[in-house]
DNA sequence: ACGATGCTTCGGCTAACATCGAAGCATGAA
DNA sequence: TTCATGCTTCGATGTTAGCCGAAGCATCGT
């Protein structure tokens, strides 16, 4: 059946990573869901069976896309009567809450932390958001190069945009990816703020007691 | 989560058959599913707290409802994804099958004859469709002048669409929504040609013979 | 050819949850 | 009151399915 399929938490966060409409790698969607290759593959092979997503090979990659705008449709369905009973999810998949409070996205920040920095930054008029697209101010200019010492032409990119907005699996709302992201993950890094935990694969970031002080002061909320 | 409460099949058992719109008391719904009643009122508290159902205490008996319109309009969506992919759940009863031909989806026609008549308006190229969207053409604006009063400045809306394709669960194809399928919805219970059940929240719509008549020679496929 | 990367299959472990028997509350009827 | 009916709670059981480690293919890059 196929509520049984978008039931699943893991299965859900893929599913709510490809509402954007873009295709994502088998590995991708593991990472969303934080969950490991093997149990990705798993899940993948149901959802195709039951029709809502489909592959795409590309060399070694195989790209999931939902299968239409039906799909999408009921998905959103559902979401709305899940909002409605405040019934949103707060069970998210099978890892420690290290994981939710800061972890890798490819080479950016996400997490609780990720997400409340976008977020500060939106209000601060530092960065616009239109949608997906986050587009950086005058003022977010200057904020990078006296604060974290990152210059425009550091950002720039060929093929990658500078800023944009990524969806959280955890936090369920958008945090920072693109060159900034990784520029301000890479920062961050230098500055001894925060490094990947040694575990090896391991997508936990630790921020260190100073760092966590110095974020706080440029990107917090007041809650913590 | 929500998608989770159908993805069980005691549950999805439950809901098909509140789908008609009337209640049932937990006992039904008990062995409609083919559990034991304690069970069931496991099961339906968990409905219950996700606001897929309401019940109604009368007396010693407890009636569950779907808790409203915007519920059942998922179900079908889901139904209908399930339908797509052969995967059709086989519990949908042979116990309601006016509900099959022809009932109210949110505000416009669905069913059999909800199909049909997309079908029909399809090929004599009144409306044109492209996955979800259809739009009118000039011959289906004339059409729906001559035959039915509709005109297209009935139909303008600021957030709806004109047309729109739902997916029908029962048969596996769309029907038409929007505020054209809920103006013609509405134009047919005006003739006196189709009405909702009298029962109290179904959702089956009955034919008038005349109307019956009527809508076949409009849109009938020769088939009955 | 060789190793690296992306994805899949297999096997075993574990946690979650549906299920039912038995007992506990209600409500209605005698 | 006393009994019967409808439903719920509790406790115990068993199956299901998600999860990961290890190993197996396939493809790409050198």
């Amino acid at each position: 059946m196929v509520a049984s399929l978008v039931g699943d938490p893991a299965r859900a966060n893929m599913l709510t990573a490809l509402m954007n409409g873009r295709a994502l790698t088998a590995s991708e969607l593991a990472q969303e869901a934080g969950i490991t290759p093997q149990t990705a593959s798993s899940h993948l092979a149901k959802l195709e069976a039951g029709g809502l997503v489909e592959p795409e090979k590309q060399g070694r990659h195989r790209y999931y896309r939902l299968t239409d705008d039906d799909v999408a449709g009921v998905l959103e369905g559902l979401a709305g009567l899940a909002a409605r009973t405040g019934h949103m999810r707060v069970r998210t998949g099978p890892k420690d809450p290290a994981l939710r409070r800061a972890r890798i996205c490819y080479d950016h920040l996400a997490g609780d932390l990720g997400v409340q920095m976008l977020d500060s930054l939106r209000e601060r008029n530092l960065v616009r958001q239109k949608k997906q697209d986050i587009e950086l101010t005058a003022e977010g200019e200057r904020f990078l190069a006296k604060h974290l010492q990152i210059s425009p032409d550091m950002l720039a990119h060929p093929r990658r945009p500078v800023c944009k907005a990524c969806l959280d699996w955890s936090e369920r709302r958008h945090h920072l990816a693109g060159t900034l992201g990784a520029a301000m993950m890479q920062r961050f890094a230098e500055l001894k703020w925060a490094a990947r935990d040694a575990t090896p694969g391991s997508r936990v970031v630790n921020f260190t007691r100073t760092g966590e002080k110095q974020f706080a002061a440029l990107f917090g909320n007041g809650k913590d």
